[in-house]
RNA sequence: CGCGGGGUGGAGCAGUCCGGUAGCUCGUUGGGCUCAUAACCCAAAGGUCGCAGGUUCAAAUCCUGCCCCCGCAACCA
């Protein structure tokens, strides 16, 4: 019996959800949904976070104000939790007055404390990004990167943060609390990162209007993390007064609540190193863990040629329902490291685990039980004292294993107790009962056991498959699943005499190979979305696997011949290749383009071709491209390739041409 | 010294924090069962745990050094 404060990341808008949201989210709801099966009081918030320049720039695109994305982008999370079964307590946004409040609650402790100064930010600035360059990131004649005009040298006033004051108290954290950051080694990895020291951060921008206003300082705005990070605290009320800031004090003041963040490694240092800090200069209690999960990565190997990278949750979540997907993603990535997902691999656990494993000991031990006591669970029996066992065993390990949000290995234990059911049933051969008046008890107490055990597995899965779980357990009688608590993980309450449903499968098979040439077949449908801009890392987003993306449509708006035509395409012999020192993906190739005209062109093949096997054959480059330098080699046109999931594959000419022939 | 992940039977992975018989799923082969969603059960074949040192009675696990693979970024004009 405790209380339970659990976030997720707080996610950026600019971009639609995608696996790694649902991901961070749903390991939440999962945390939630068990600590309140075992009586806790939980909170559980999530939220987005909406300020920020590219919002307001993909707002100004869209010509609408910044708001309206956001609500847009706000009613899709909405619909997408729904979907998921996802129990939060609350949603916040940080463009809500509460939000607001807080954020100027903190500022204000922050500042009585004497953390805050007022200092310069100088550097190159390009008016028209609104964002400052480094020497290394500006073109050369100082020209900045995106529009190629001049960088100016600006000088900012900024409010700073004295992070670098909290440099031994977070030391201190980490090394006095083993919990402090999971797994580990990110603890270890924020100890050497604190220990490497600390710069003052400046924590607020003079050139964005889309944010919240700096407290005493017109015309700053607070910086975005220290506005979003806040959002964990203001969501409970802090900085209101009275009843308002109830759940404030029930959960994040309280010294006996649990307070985990949960959030993708990319957001670590964040929330590791400068909630922290927030807190301490501000006063008030640190989360009890910050722990920092993975990301979901796809694999190379080409199940479906077409498919891109995108997982494609929507699809998955149509085709096999909420609780698969659920099972997938919490079976197979070891809580903490980055997993890959495959197709492949998700059809081979829902076949096996679910309807071959649940579903079909399920199947199978209902089936016997309504021939043998009249579409009834069986009678009051003794249960079997070995599997009784084995259920308490499996019970102890999925326990342990949810303490330690070890979800792949609750999940383990679970199945292992599936499989010594399944053993269970062959040892005694129920069937072979069926219909002997004189051995009904004996088949009573088989059927009772076995059914017992799946029972429990099915409490069990509440947290990680709540419909599916809720569903075994109505079908095995139980009235009320919803109030089922850790208690009922103990053998032996099993309902006598309820009437047992017919199950209908519970997860139909699939047929792999037919699953999966649907899916070649089947056309990428690229789940449009505002194109992320490039830059800066997302704030509180992230939260998971930055998705990477098929670039490119497949098919955009037609263009006329003229337009083709401009794009002068011609044939030309390699006359040259060679590496480009420190160089990982770009080779330096020499071109004859005809008329004795030699180019030089950098192209990103290197991984697929070697020099030597390039000199003295034919590609198909552009020879009109504006001219570019990479690695300091400047490219003066570009290879053709076929872009096969992102590996090169170069166009040539089926027979010898001259060079310099066009191609059209 | 850019950041990160990884190298464990044929494939995909646990196990490594906290040393003690090397485990799971899939696949293969043979057998069994027939209640069940072509499912379920048993058995077999198959592993120098990347390499080399070190610590230890004992190392996949701890320490040191090295090799290789894969993401991301710098760089796919």
């Amino acid at each position: 019996m405790g209380r339970f404060y659990v976030t997720t990341p707080i996610y950026y808008v600019n971009d639609l959800p995608h696996i790694g949201h649902i991901y961070s989210t749903l390991v939440c709801d999962t945390v939630a949904r068990y600590r309140r099966l075992a009586g806790d009081e939980v909170h559980f918030l999530t939220g987005t976070d909406e300020h920020g320049q590219k919002i307001e720039r993909a707002a100004a695109a869209a010509g609408v104000a910044p708001i309206e994305l956001a609500d847009r982008v706000v009613a899709r999370y909405h619909q997408l939790w729904q979907e998921l079964g996802i129990s939060h307590s609350d949603f916040i946004r940080t463009t809500e007055e509460r939000h607001a409040r807080g954020v100027r609650e903190m500022v204000r402790r922050i500042a009585a404390a004497g953390d805050l100064y007022v200092g310069r930010h100088e550097g190159w600035y390009c008016p028209a990004c609104e964002l400052f360059y480094t020497d290394k990131e500006l073109l050369e004649g100082r020209l900045c990167p995106v529009h190629e005009r001049p960088a100016e040298w600006q000088e900012e006033e900024n409010v700073f943060f004295r992070l670098s004051r909290y440099q031994e108290p977070l030391l201190r954290w980490y090394r006095d609390h083993p919990r402090s950051v999971r797994p580990q080694s990110r603890r270890n990895e924020m100890a050497a990162f604190v220990e490497s020291g600390l710069r003052d951060l400046s924590v607020s921008r003079t050139q964005l209007g889309w944010g919240l206003p700096f407290p005493g300082h017109p015309g700053h705005v607070v910086y975005v993390w220290l506005d979003a990070l806040t959002n964990y605290v203001s969501a409970l009320g802090f900085g209101a007064e009275g009843e308002a800031a109830g759940l404030y004090r029930r959960f994040w003041e309280d010294p006996a609540a649990t307070r985990l963040h949960l959030i993708g490694k990319d957001i670590l240092r964040f929330h590791a190193v400068y909630w922290p800090a927030f807190l301490m200069s501000a006063g008030l209690p640190l989360p009890t863990t910050v722990f920092a999960h993975g990301w979901w990565v796809r694999d190379e190997r080409k199940i479906s040629k077409s498919g891109g990278n995108l997982v494609r949750s929507d699809h998955l979540l149509r085709r096999f329902g909420t609780d698969a997907l659920r099972y997938f993603l919490l079976r197979e990535m070891v809580f903490g490291q980055d997993a890959s997902f495959s197709d492949e691999a998700f059809v081979e656990r829902y076949n096996g685990d679910l309807a071959n494993g649940l579903g079909n000991t399920l199947s199978r031990l209902a089936t016997l039980s309504r021939r043998a006591f009249d579409g009834r669970t069986p009678p009051p029996a003794d249960g079997d004292a070995a599997l009784a066992e084995e259920a308490r065993r499996a019970v102890a390990d999925y326990r342990a294993a949810m303490d330690d949000l070890a979800f792949h290995r609750a999940l383990e234990a679970l199945w292992r107790l599936l499989a010594e059911t399944n053993q269970y049933l062959v040892a005694h051969e129920p069937w072979k009962l069926l219909g002997q008046e004189a051995e009904r008890d004996r088949l009573a107490e088989i059927l009772r056991s076995g059914l017992e055990a799946v029972r429990i597995v099915a409490v069990a899965l509440l947290p990680l498959m709540p419909e599916k779980a809720r569903q075994v357990l109505v079908a095995l009688g139980a009235e009320q699943p919803e109030a089922a608590g850790l208690e009922d993980l103990a053998w032996g309450s099993l309902p006598a005499g309820a009437p047992l449903a017919a199950v209908e499968a519970l997860f139909p098979r699939v047929d792999k190979d037919e699953y999966l040439a649907a899916l070649t077949a089947e056309a990428p449908q690229p789940d449009a979305s505002p194109a992320p801009a490039a830059g800066e890392p997302p704030p509180v987003a992230g939260g998971g696997a930055p998705q990477q993306r098929e670039e490119g449509a497949v098919a955009g708006e037609r263009i006329g011949i003229d337009q083709f035509m401009a794009v002068d395409l011609r044939v030309a012999t390699v006359t040259a290749a060679q590496e480009i020192p420190g160089s990982g993906k770009l080779l330096q190739l020499t071109i004859a383009l005809g008329d004795g005209e030699e180019r030089t062109l950098v192209a990103g093949i290197k991984k697929q071709y070697a020099p030597q096997e390039l000199v003295g054959t034919q590609v198909v480059v552009v020879a009109n491209l504006e001219p570019a330098t990479l690695m300091g080699v400047t490219s003066q046109g570009m290879v053709l390739a076929a872009s096969v999931d992102g590996a090169p594959v170069l166009l040539r000419p089926e027979t010898p041409v001259p060079d310099g022939t066009r191609v059209r």
